[in-house]
DNA sequence: GTCTATAGAATGATAGAC
DNA sequence: GTCTATCATTCTATAGAC
């Protein structure tokens, strides 16, 4: 075997590897947002990923350190999706922009989202860290921000961290709450058009809410 | 001992059995707020209210029955809070005072939203039927008022259902979040007075967001 | 009613064969 | 790398002394 079918080959085991760990980590999203951290189950993950759950602590040492992985994932995409913020230096363009990002990450990943909200409920004890650093960033340069509409007269003055706080609220529910809001609609989930129609009555109300009548 | 005597005794003695059980549900729900159905023991309640699980046992049979009633008192104190919608007849009392309600009652019972929060997320194994027939009528009779409000042109057309998914998730986001919350404030808990800017935020942008500039 | 002790089941993690 | 078997721990629930 020459050295570069040897490469070839190991190439294609570590892609293997990587398929494998890619598909425990959607799975175990998919675990921990439904069970919690307490209620997901090694043997629970395996059975979903049709692994028994001697490979999961293979891949991944322990439950925690897998935990920690998908909370990771969670995060990043959170991230690349709140960039959408900064796109526009117009309220209306920019809140639009960031509405619509987030309730298309809630309609496209739930579980990130429910994730995310059971370790906050739980007191958030794996990553506190990331709170009090990347978030708190986050948080401090879009109320910046805001704020710099506020005082150019481009829309009406408010605490511009409630405001976020509303539309990660409003927004994240449509994730966290899909069970309820599923039950409340007969049973079924909310159709695309439904959706759209709520992200819709969001970007409505709340840039009502907050522009002036001549923007 | 006269029969008197013996139906004090009695009375007291159940009394004193009330109580009990009072405790433990007031500890129940701590617990199952922060720890979600699976995480908490019933050693862990048993520690904080006192006394060994055997006795929790006693008073409740099972964990599963403790929770659901822990649930039944969630649903109740919301029940309640939830009828001051029904105070006035013209959209900006009504939703303010419905507003101010369910953010006091994030601020004095936070845990009982969690508990919510954490069984919706876990897909209502345990309370399915409350949200098929209890809240569904509750919604249901609650839209029909806001579509009157639109009909009659006191405030602008919006899916009453959406409205009230809003005024939900950005009211109790601040009881769910409070983990979050409290740590972007620089680790301490919101005062009196962040709580009720944080209000008054929610009013002022809803409200602005949904009456005409005449009312 | 209240407690200690323990049964019985489930879980995270690992050892060790292949 | 993958699997079976198993250990050590922890949990719900109950038995039984007081």
């Amino acid at each position: 075997m020459s050295v570069i079918a040897k490469k070839q080959e190991s190439s294609t085991n570590a892609e293997r590897r990587r398929r494998g760990k890619e598909l425990i980590l959607r799975v175990a999203e998919e675990v921990f947002a439904n069970l919690g951290f307490q209620g997901a189950t090694m043997t629970e993950i395996g059975k979903r990923a049709g692994l028994p759950k001697a490979n999961i602590h293979y891949y991944f040492s322990s439950k925690a350190k897998l935990y920690q992985r998908v909370i990771d994932n969670v995060f990043t995409v959170w991230l690349k999706a709140a960039d959408k913020f900064d796109d526009h230096d117009d309220p209306r363009q920019a809140l639009t922009a960031y509405i619509s990002a987030k309730m298309e990450l809630a309609r496209s990943r739930p579980n990130g989202s429910k994730v995310w909200a059971n370790e906050i409920i739980r007191g958030a004890p794996m990553i506190r860290d990331y709170l009090e650093t990347h978030l708190l960033d986050w948080c401090i340069s879009r109320e910046a921000r805001i704020q710099s509409w506020i005082d150019r007269g481009m829309m009406r003055p408010v605490n511009p961290r409630y405001l976020l706080y509303m539309i990660w609220a409003s927004t994240q529910h449509y994730a966290d709450f899909g069970t309820q809001i599923t039950v409340l609609n007969n049973g079924e989930a909310l159709s695309d058009e439904a959706f759209d129609e709520a992200k819709n009555t969001l970007i409505d109300v709340i840039l009502n809410g907050l522009l002036y009548e001549s923007n």
